[in-house]
DNA sequence: ACATAGATATGATAATTGTCAGCTTTTCAA
DNA sequence: TTGAAAAGCTGACAATTATCATATCTATGT
């Protein structure tokens, strides 16, 4: 067994104390291992798309996917973005509903396929596994519900503040202070939940009042607690 | 065991049929059902507040609560709509957190309240109840998305519009055609995220149009393919 | 029945947000 | 390198929605 193939082990991968894997048993894992498939995904390409039938979950391994769903007007809406150790499609597999989310890389990615059966069968025998696996979906039923609440009660402007400080605090930011993970003025309009020209005027006067610098399509944050008092109201 | 303590038995409660209790053996009901409380509620009556820790959960046997979250603005926003057969606060007692929720009574209810215990140890050695049980959440996850696209897409008169379609669907109505469940126009503003005001007005439009009819707080779909018509953007 | 608090209704106005059009800059592949 | 094509930007205007003020109705307890 050579490097490569030890890292892509799940027996070895990091990225599993992330999510509900760990709950494994050694058995359980190396069956997970040997069906799962490693793919590459560039930029911008689809993982699977809203409506199709998914027949297994994916992990991933490395960039982040933006996870959205066409609404009647023909505009995206970004539910959640995924990145490293989080699973995708689960939601589908588990309910076994067509996806109701298109997946979508961001930037180029590295995810494995694992199929519904490895999953599924494990899901039944290990309880601890499906307690994690609970806890996870609970998890983000709350950031959903979270998500309901400041779409409706928050003004556009206050969105926005909140999707930089969300990047900033899940993506990080790199040494010259912008933001780690790069979406265009659309992403983020479309994370926000309002038109492209609207968010890119509302960022150009958070540039102008000093609160993000920018440059390209780089963004940075600048005041950080501006943009938090104005998240809050003031 | 006379007739009322026997139909509060667990074992004979026909909602459990909606739930995942479905999933329980007949020994871990007999457990459920003897640490459970009956609890009666009257209208406007909160059952749990908003960061409060729980320590079991609510199985709705009559009646419906509002899960709403108080936003920085001051206002409710309500999340969801529970009713007959439904659990609320499964989703804090699983993921160990207080409540991001609140729910209050809309009307008279009857809940049972399950302490924890009787459902984790449940949860750790039966996983067919574990799996009913992430079948739902994953349920009210795909619900949560869907609301997160509507609220942030549709216009506020859509809505309005989508919401009474969603009451009639969920609670039926009357022989004169009147909706079942009577919800205040400051709950119908506080479910689809709107002012009071803009609520009340666009109602009134509703009703000059022909598309509901109203007596008093009472209110009645009057052209059900005209409210359709406007959610899907005609 | 009646008073009254709370809910519903409506107008006037302000603030927010979306749409369309046209322009400039950046990006990327030939 | 360069020239489309895409992305970013800005102005003008329209549409939507919130806010405040005030009036009317209605449910509820006494």
């Amino acid at each position: 067994m050579d490097k490569e193939e030890q890292e892509s082990r799940c027996e070895q991968c990091i990225i599993r104390q992330f999510n509900a894997l760990r709950a494994m048993s050694k058995e359980e894992l190396k069956k997970v291992s040997d069906s799962k498939m490693v793919r590459k995904i560039k930029k911008g390409e689809s993982i699977f798309e809203e409506g199709e039938k998914l027949n297994g979950v994916f992990c991933v391994r490395n960039g982040v996917s933006k996870l959205s769903k066409l609404s009647a007007n023909g505009k995206d809406q970004i539910v959640k973005l995924a990145t490293k150790g989080e699973v995708m499609g689960q939601r589908s597999v588990i309910a076994e509903e067509h996806s109701n989310l298109s997946a979508v890389a961001v930037n180029d990615m590295e995810v494995c396929y694992i199929p519904k059966e490895s999953i599924v069968h494990t899901l039944k025998s290990n309880p601890d596994f499906t307690v994690e696996v609970l806890r996870h979906m609970a998890h983000d039923l709350r950031e959903a519900d979270d998500v309901i609440v400041n779409m409706s009660q928050k003004t556009v402007k206050q969105r926005v503040a909140e999707a930089f400080l969300y990047l900033k605090n899940n993506f990080g930011e790199d040494k010259e202070g912008f933001l780690m993970l790069t979406l265009s003025r659309e992403d983020i309009a479309n994370v926000v939940g309002t038109a492209t020209e609207s968010c890119i005027r509302i960022i150009s006067e958070f540039r102008k009042k000093g609160f993000l610098k920018t440059s390209g399509k780089r963004i940075g944050i600048a005041d950080e607690r501006k943009l938090q008092d104005l998240v809050e109201g003031f």
